[in-house]
DNA sequence: CTAAACCGCGAACGCTGTTTGCAGTTTACA
DNA sequence: TGTAAACTGCAAACAGCGTTCGCGGTTTAG
């Protein structure tokens, strides 16, 4: 049930997750998939929290809690490039499911090691959790913004940034310096 | 027409903004709109576009272009705090309105002086902003994440770290931190 | 064997965005 | 000034959405 879900999410979007859909291809009827769901939210964080059970077996390597905390958010970057609509269904937060709960659970062990607060710890896994949606955002909307036809005297360092070269590629680590930089600079009281 | 939806918006969030209620709010019918606008889509943009005017006049201030990257952010967490539904309805980025394009144009004059290519600044102008779309988000879910009765035995790092005291409250400056070191990682070669 | 619980169905309700003929009014041109 | 074209807003309709409800049929428990 909640599978079929995941499988139409997957195939067309959030939007194609319509309550007739998901009971047709269960070969039912849309008002009887209410026999076991309360709404559609509902279907919705159930499908959610299957999607973040994928996250197991939970990584673990040999570096310090830094490199623990990029393994964790690394996978859970390849989990929302496996299901896209993971970033839009998780952007309206409600009650977490028991996976999310335990990896929740996961990255505080991960931080276990770290002397600071628990409320710091708290906004610093929210922080990375929410760089890793960011960075699944920008690859799903990568090259859907044109630029077309920009006027050089109303925009003119738009205008010359578009004449000039275009440099070198980006860098390839954008993501896990970001998000060290980020770790280090939330949980440590001197940086570096 | 377009300050109707943005009213609507301010009070009830984007669902609020029906054709329906925009049409009834200017005393017309759900249809006549689409003598003006193509579609709804068409009348978000609008609205995204005349609020992101409302960071007009751009600030300006003594410091070097890290300091500017920052006041201009600033200010965008500002817009976001008075129209929270821009969140939403930036989250799926189409292309920009002349006001987002001057917006754009007012960054890259900040970022002028620094040596990096195109293509970097680009990325760091996008990556600022989604931090900024983070934290306002952040903000308006605020105690929206409820833990209940967490089981000790499942979630062990959980169910401790409530036990714990909360310890101290929350950095203040965690927004200008977190941009400072996500802007000077991203256009500086060799970090710090 | 009976009674209660459960299941899925189909129709309906109110809502959504959007389309479409049809009048009424304004504008432009001869 | 007369006429034709263009524009405006209206009301109704369509397909789709989430959700509710009453009704038979099936399964289970006592």
């Amino acid at each position: 049930m909640v599978a079929a879900g995941i499988e139409l999410a997957d195939a067309g979007g959030l939007g194609a997750v319509s309550m007739r859909a998901v009971a047709a291809a269960l070969g039912m009827a849309a008002g009887s998939l209410y026999r076991q769901l309360s709404s559609r939210d509902d279907l919705l964080a159930l499908m959610v929290d299957r999607c973040v059970g994928e996250l197991r077996p939970y990584p673990e390597g040999p570096g310090d809690w830094r490199d623990g905390m990029v393994l964790l958010a690394r996978r859970q970057l390849e989990l929302y490039r496996r299901h896209p609509w993971l970033v839009d269904a998780t952007a309206h937060p409600g009650t977490p499911g028991p996976n999310a709960l335990a990896w929740f659970d996961t990255c505080l062990r991960v931080l276990q090691p770290v002397p600071a607060p628990v409320t710091a710890k708290f906004e610093a896994i929210a922080m990375a959790t929410g760089v890793v949606s960011l960075f699944a955002r920008a690859e799903a909307a990568s090259g859907a913004v044109r630029f077309d036809h920009v006027d050089p005297a109303a925009y003119p360092h738009l205008a010359a940034a578009f004449a000039a070269p275009p440099g070198a590629a980006p860098r390839q680590d954008l993501f896990e310096r970001t998000l060290r930089g980020l770790l280090t600079g939330l949980l440590t009281t001197t940086a570096d």
